[in-house]
DNA sequence: CGCAGGCCCTGGTAGC
DNA sequence: TGCTACCAGGGCCTGC
């Protein structure tokens, strides 16, 4: 599942591969993959033919592309959506959604999508952050991440603390594999109360999310269920050191206790039952 | 407004 | 073997 360390591996690769191109072709295979762009594909498709590509950005979980137009390609995976360069004469994919085309003839840019949460659209404005990704917090690694400003936010919440990792206008870039490694590694439990936090695992948190993160990205990513590739096609390598996730029933690397498998808001959480403790006042 | 829960979607797998 | 149920989960939408 693409998260920060995953979207930035992507953006690397497109910032290599696709910048400084002509788009000349544009083909929308499937419906779901434009959804956001409401003008519709053949809008979608006018407006990216014949544009450069100038730069390859990112904030939380979503890629933007400003181009010459002054327009911007906005692009998220969602659960499986994957960006591959290849060469135009090779066979379609079989979830192929999106065929860019370049004018120099080169490898196209595929968006390649099973579960079609993920999507594109082209927005008016691409020299700053696009307004409709205006609502999402600066992510942990982005320099103007403001750790005062995350606290004092995070507290005011009244709501559990995984909730708030995933909530991207607090904080962006966390989904739920890296908010349970976080809080692992912070040794806090998921449902502990963000208004109750003290500053002092606020900023535990914090480091951990950062470590986790940075570890990730240097790996090139998780690859866990084989649906997040980089651009090339090459799988991550943090799955391999991954503490809780997918762990249940094997030992916390810490102190030894099995890690537990639980349902959290419709979804998996692991923790270690020891290191990070129900709190006597859960929030969910 | 803040917060919580449902829904979208596909392919793999477990269970009968 | 073939069917059903469930699982993975990010973000948008709705309702309280």
């Amino acid at each position: 599942v693409p998260e920060l360390p995953e979207v930035e591996t992507v953006r690397r690769g497109l910032e290599r591969s696709v910048v400084g191109r002509t788009v000349a072709a544009v083909e929308v295979r499937h419906p779901r993959a434009t959804r956001r762009h409401v003008a519709g594909d053949a809008d979608f498709a006018a407006r990216l033919r014949g544009r450069r590509i100038e730069a390859a950005r990112r904030r939380g979980k979503y890629l933007w592309f400003p181009l010459d137009s002054g327009d911007a390609l906005i692009a998220h995976l969602g659960m499986s959506g994957q960006f591959r360069l290849v060469e135009r004469d090779a066979p379609d994919e079989p979830h192929l959604r999106v065929r860019l085309g370049f004018a120099d003839g080169g490898p196209q840019l595929r968006f390649i999508d099973q579960r079609t949460f993920g999507g594109l659209s082209v927005v008016d404005g691409g020299a700053g952050v696009p307004g409709m990704l205006r609502h999402l917090a600066a992510d942990p690694l982005d320099g103007e991440f403001d750790d005062d400003a995350f606290i004092a936010s995070l507290r005011r919440r009244r709501t559990g603390l995984k909730r708030a990792l995933l909530d991207q206008s607090l904080i962006s870039g966390i989904g739920n594999i890296y908010a349970d490694e976080s809080l692992w590694r912070a040794r806090l439990h998921y449902a502990r109360a963000t208004d109750a936090l003290r500053r002092s695992d606020a900023l535990r948190l914090l480091a951990a999310v950062r470590a986790v993160l940075g570890a990730a990205l240097s790996d090139g990513g998780t690859t866990f269920d084989g649906l997040y590739v980089d651009v090339n096609g090459a799988s991550g390598w943090f799955s391999t050191r991954l503490a809780v996730y997918g762990r249940a029933g094997q030992p916390c690397l810490r102190c030894g206790s099995l890690v537990r498998r639980e349902t959290f808001m419709n979804r998996s959480s692991y923790l270690c039952p020891r290191c990070q403790p129900r709190p006597r006042r859960p929030r969910w």
